[in-house]
DNA sequence: TTTTGAGTTGTTCGA
DNA sequence: GTCGAACAACTCAAA
């Protein structure tokens, strides 16, 4: 009798069951599958503990949707993935497609140590690298013909569930989960598969239909909260994008998955974008060094609720509203005058759903050295957005509970009222008015037919 | 090659 | 308070 012909499937963030071609895959080629995780050191060492306990909370729910056959290890790749096809006579080894800088690299490594990885399927509807001009077969630079193309390019439909599979039975040695604990007090949103799916079915019989109108409000639950399912492929965009229809809402929500496509397209172009100024000539700006003001916007302390709120916002639920996460960016880039970078960074340590293209490419977006093909240089204020899509004060309310005591009217500028300060909320460290202009002037210094400062 | 149209999420000013 | 124009005039995509 031969032995059962057995593959891998190695999960790193397609953590789920449903419409997974790289498992069906697996399990279309072998008699039985060992499902894999492996504990990556060093991204262990570099992500923050609210998006480390969400993991661990996701690798728990694979692990039952798999009968507890999930194999968990730390190491090296290489040795673990080398080790386990010794041991079972393993015959291919499948993944989902990984696309951005450290992902990209990683697997190439295994690959360069000699280990067959068979891609099946990507994090996006379509694969970064697909959508390009008919004109010269270059990508794209400007999200709104991008977005265009990738619809006409279009998405397969979900795949199938699997049927009943067989999974090898792991030894004690690799059922290493880790214990991440949750920090003190944050309150993140469920993962897990079944939840995401959860959450994807409320959104879409409660929030999608009014999902272009409502989206934009701090305080009100309009958005998807799909961010951390797509990042750990609790959920596949495509089981996303298949329960939608023509209505304007539902195209809002459509742009909204293609700027995720977008933006990994982008990065997938322009490898280093995370870390580099995608507009070279902003490297070139005049920035300040991270002192105090830096430290009072970490820490929510910046004399402007509406920022002040969505700080607090993220360190304490790990997730910041989409329209917030504009505000205090373009605060920390054009009233503090930072460099995005600084920003970006302490996204990706509290963000649960932080997306290295989503979250790089959104700070360059709002820094004005990204894809925003605005012909002006975008400033907002802070305060009018805070009248805007915080009307009524409730979402401030909320997470600054020193201007709970304020009204509507009242809130969003506390030093005009009397008792603004009465609680110890902190007085402004800038004057939007002042920084506004001080940022124009300092764009003007990096126009292109400027000639170089004598001297510089 | 040249030209034309258009671009996620804005702000301010003045009528 | 509301509304349209000005901002400043760039860059990309497509005809």
């Amino acid at each position: 009798m031969s032995s059962p012909k057995t593959s891998i499937i190695w999960f790193r963030r397609d953590l789920r069951i449903n419409d997974h071609p790289a498992l069906l895959a697996a399990i279309e080629s072998s008699d039985q599958i060992i499902p894999l995780f492996i504990l990556d050191k060093q991204q262990i060492e570099e992500a923050g503990s609210k998006l480390l306990a969400y993991m661990g909370q996701s690798l728990r729910a694979l692990d039952e949707s798999l009968g507890n056959k999930l194999h968990i290890i730390e190491g090296d790749q290489v040795e673990v993935l080398s080790t386990l096809i010794k041991k079972y006579g393993v015959e291919q080894v499948h993944i989902s497609a990984e696309y951005e800088r450290y992902g990209a690299a990683r697997d190439a490594r295994v690959e360069a140590a000699g280990i067959t990885l068979v891609r099946t399927g990507s994090p996006y509807a379509v694969a970064p690298g697909r959508v390009l001009k008919p004109s010269d077969a270059t990508p794209y630079k400007v999200y709104t013909p991008f977005y265009k193309a990738w619809c006409t390019h279009g998405w397969r439909a979900p795949a199938v569930t699997p049927k009943k599979f067989t999974c090898v039975e792991p030894t004690p040695e690799y059922r290493a989960f880790p214990d991440f604990p949750m920090p003190e007090g944050v309150n993140v949103i469920q993962a897990g598969e079944a939840a995401a799916l959860k959450r994807f079915k409320e959104f879409s019989n409660k929030a999608l239909d009014s999902y272009d109108e409502n989206r934009n409000f701090a305080g009100i639950d309009g958005t998807s909260k799909m961010g951390s399912y797509l990042k750990f492929g609790e959920i596949h965009p495509r089981t996303l994008l298949a329960g939608l229809g023509e209505s304007k809402a539902h195209d809002t929500f459509r742009k909204e998955i293609a700027w995720r496509e977008f933006y990994a397209d982008v990065l997938f172009n322009n490898p280093m974008t995370d870390v580099e100024y995608y507009a070279p000539k902003f490297a070139q700006m005049r920035y300040d060094k991270p002192g105090t003001q830096f430290k009072a916007w970490c820490e929510g302390k910046t004399g402007y609720p509406f920022v002040d709120a969505a700080m607090r916002q993220l360190v304490h639920e790990g997730w910041m509203h989409n329209r917030t996460r504009m505000v205090v960016a373009s605060f920390l880039v054009k009233d503090l005058h930072l460099e995005w970078q600084l920003g970006e960074r302490f996204f990706a340590e509290h963000l649960v759903d932080y997306d290295v293209a989503s979250n790089a490419h959104g700070w360059q977006w709002t820094a004005g050295c990204g894809t925003d093909a605005s012909p002006y240089y975008r400033v907002f204020n802070p305060i009018e957005q805070g009248r805007r899509f915080d009307e009524n004060g409730d979402y401030i309310r909320k997470y600054v509970p020193e201007l709970a005591h304020l009204s509507a009217a009242e809130i969003h500028e506390p030093w005009l009222f009397l008792d603004g300060y009465s609680k110890n909320y902190p007085e402004r460290i800038v004057d939007h008015a002042i920084e506004r202009h001080e940022a124009l002037a300092r764009l003007q210094e990096i126009k292109a037919d400027k000639p170089p400062m004598p001297g510089a």
